[in-house]
DNA sequence: AGAAAAATGATAAACGTATATCATTCCTGG
DNA sequence: CCAGGAATGATATACGTTTATCATTTTTCT
């Protein structure tokens, strides 16, 4: 049933000339006559020969492929961070071994450890904290490394993204600028960004004398469900909000049409802020405010960055800070 | 800068152990005792040893990588798809390529090319239109394929979906036997999934003698503000839609928060349906009538499905028509 | 102690390509 | 017709594993 695929040997026999003739048909097309090129081409045509990519990885120690890891594809967010990587490789003709980490650092390490047995020429990891085992073995600097999704020290070896510290303390700001006392903060449980945005939500309350009432600090499901319920439960509280920052617009629009249909008012009642502004935070009545983060962008710059040391013209440890911005609306 | 990765020798040496014993410590530890394997597994920890995959996709003729090919990820849906696909695969230590076509069936055909070279162990495609010479290249039967997302003849090899023109027939008979007349359908330009749903809302308007004026039919952006506006151009009809059936969520939702600006009350005014049931169908007011569809499922069969043909267990052309479910909620 | 079993070692071929060196054949221009 | 270059060919080695065969050493058991 599975016959194997052809060899170079097989077009060249076909093509009658000679395996080496025949490789030069292919990869120095100059020093090959134009007929004998033709031959070679129809050659390959009949028989359907494929190079084989692996064979070539092995002895070029290169291997074409650029891994990505993120920790899921379920929100459209990293998603948005992989269509930008593969975009950039596609016109490089390179290709995309994708990993799913499950936000699990151990199941992170393994596909990094698999990735590297694969000989990937780049890898990009999301977030800065990693295995200890795992940051040794591509602290070698064997495989070029793009960190992504943050923005700080220490990093591998590049780095794209945004401080997630700047982005929590720049929300808070933002709010408490605009007269809000009470801001609580809605994460997603057991996540390593919100850890450190929750930092920055805490440290600019305390800058600006705001409630640190820690009670407004919750955790919900990365739902529109874990959104409205986390609504419920700040509203319930004796001293309800009056603002709410959402570490993530899925969870604001969750709480927004859940508020709306509870009567409340934006922003008047309320006031909310989401991260990532997706296309719905324009949608709702009254549209979501939010912070914009170049998810598309990371990616392709991180791809960008990769490609570029592959033709070794990127020796440095280049760091991009790509920022994010508050855009106003109309619930603040 | 780059220094080689060690080799399997150069931990031999470093246990004092030969080449080949080094090697069944790794790869039939019982041949080998346990002091043996403890010097070895401690040496390999000491160099960081991480043994070449593709030196053994080489010899071993088989990759450890499955390939899958999604038209996008930018919307969440064939994402999940992904999902569904990698969350199979890390139980079983296969790798996951990842190409993206954009809907492009020539980019399509090449990364099959390109994936092929790889010798992978497996091929997720999406859908059951593809580049002839392509088609040709897989009928070898050397690689296992799935194609998902749709359900019909003919396939290339196993296949994992649903109808396409069953679920558009269903939803349009559906509308129908609600009792609105004029159903419209709105689509996104230039996509073949959309082709043959349309196909399957002609056919069924057809047959229940539904009011068929090609105007109902319109094309628009794959967005929000894409449904919103088509929405407003089919609004504006002289004789406007009693009913919208959208080839999307996305669209649908776009469209909803609009009519709803607009004053239109669902499902008195107008009725409407989406495809995909995502999580915000169930969060807008009222509850968005849509088509469940097992898109995490689609990629966990497909994966499992490869990984049972990789294991020799599934010979057969496998064909598994997954379904969907018309979920009614307040907009029908 | 001696035989059987377990563990280890030496050697070689294979996977399909990349690439270097040297040799031969073919074509072109004067 | 011959020099010189272009085109083609023959041969070999390397990449790092997998796997087979056969040989040797060490351990275990009676």
């Amino acid at each position: 049933m599975r016959a194997k695929n052809a060899r170079l040997q097989e077009v060249a026999s076909a093509a009658g000339v000679s395996y080496i003739t025949a490789w030069r048909a292919l990869n120095s097309p100059d020093l090959v006559s134009p007929r004998t090129r033709e031959k070679v081409s129809r050659a390959v045509e009949d028989i359907g020969y494929v190079p084989n990519a692996v064979a070539r990885s092995l002895v070029s120690a290169s291997s074409g492929v650029i891994g990505a890891i993120v920790p899921t594809l379920e929100d459209s967010i990293f998603a948005d961070t992989i269509q930008g990587v593969a975009d950039v490789l596609n016109t490089a003709g390179q290709e995309l071994l994708v990993g799913l980490s499950n936000y699990d650092m151990e199941r992170e390490a393994e596909l990094i450890r698999a990735f590297c047995g694969r000989q990937i020429d780049g890898l990009i990891l999301t977030g800065r904290s990693h295995d200890p085992g795992v940051a040794r073995l591509l602290a070698g600097g064997r495989t070029a490394v793009v960190e992504v999704w943050d923005y700080g020290d220490p990093a591998i070896d590049m780095l794209v993204g945004f401080s997630n510290l700047a982005l929590a303390r720049a929300v808070t700001a933002f709010l408490g600028g605009k007269g809000y006392r009470r801001i609580a903060f809605v994460t997603v449980a057991g996540r390593r960004r919100g850890h450190e945005r929750l930092a920055g939500y805490r440290e600019e309350l305390a800058a600006q004398g705001l409630d640190t009432d820690p009670a407004l600090h919750i955790a919900c499901a990365p739902t529109l469900s874990g959104g409205a319920e986390a609504l419920d439960r700040l509203m319930a509280l004796e001293r309800p909000p009056d603002a709410i920052f959402f570490n993530g617009d899925t969870l604001a629009i969750g709480a927004h049409l859940r508020g709306k249909a509870m009567g409340l008012r934006y922003p008047d009642d309320l006031a909310l802020v989401g991260v990532h502004d997706l296309e719905i935070a324009c949608h709702v009545d009254p549209a979501l405010t939010s912070v914009r983060i170049p998810r598309y962008r990371i990616g392709e710059q991180a791809a960008r960055l990769l490609l570029a040391r592959g033709r070794g013209e990127q020796e440095a440890k280049e760091r991009l800070n790509l920022g994010f911005e508050i855009v106003e609306r109309g619930t603040t």
